[in-house]
DNA sequence: AAAACATATGAATAATTGTTCATATATTCA
DNA sequence: TGAATATATGAACAATTATTCATATGTTTT
């Protein structure tokens, strides 16, 4: 690792002071790592129309129900669906307008280029 | 897999036919996976503060310079960031004002809660 | 209560990915 | 030109992860 040059040392330690805590950089990363797979995005992208059950998933995404559940739980436990029962039927949606925010933010940057 | 009921289809069409291509959410999940990694959250934070050099964000993030510069180099091909080299320094910046919008949106959504 | 239906989940496998080590490239300075 | 500095990159290894298969759980219907 090159040494640090004296006029670097400052912007260092002010950019270090500025930054958030290494606990909310350390979550944010895990947030974005849940939006980033292809089969969880469809999800996000198809609950972001409405709430949907779990068979209507795997029917609009093609995709077996294993692999859809799988998916579900891992959107669950990172908080960003929620589920209720009806039923022998589980409807999911998005956990809170965040989420939504979140997918449009990144859908508009891929879009505008 | 289980059958669709007949008062489904319509919700899956009309599903199907509002969400944006599958070109468009496999990008999205490209670009969300990139900021899916502790060490480039940790990175585009610190370039959100302003440019900054390699060896700078060595020193600021603690890490070895082939492991900053490896993800350097993956968040460049993701047009996350950009770079401008400065005799034998290379500087990098973010490059355009959506990439802070994201991770702002994303801490955000950490730090409320 | 048993059968049918909808969903969840454990284990295994295949594929992806982040870091390290060694080395290459590019720029400046003597 | 040669040495020193700053950064980039290929290969290898370890760790993580998405899907499949088989099966379990929970709910309704007969």
């Amino acid at each position: 690792m090159a040494d640090i040059h004296p006029e670097h040392t400052h912007i260092i330690e002010q950019t270090k002071a500025n930054m958030p805590s290494e606990e909310i950089l350390e979550k944010t990363a895990e947030v974005f790592k849940v939006f980033g797979d292809k089969t969880r995005i469809r999800i996000l992208a198809a609950l972001s129309e409405g709430e949907m059950c779990v068979c209507c998933l795997c029917d609009l995404l093609e995709m077996s129900q294993s692999a859809v559940s799988h998916q579900l739980s891992v959107l669950k436990a990172a908080r960003l669906i929620k589920s209720r029962r009806e039923g022998k039927q589980m409807y999911y949606s998005l956990d809170d307008a965040h989420i939504g925010a979140i997918l449009c933010t990144g859908i508009s940057h891929v879009e505008e280029d």
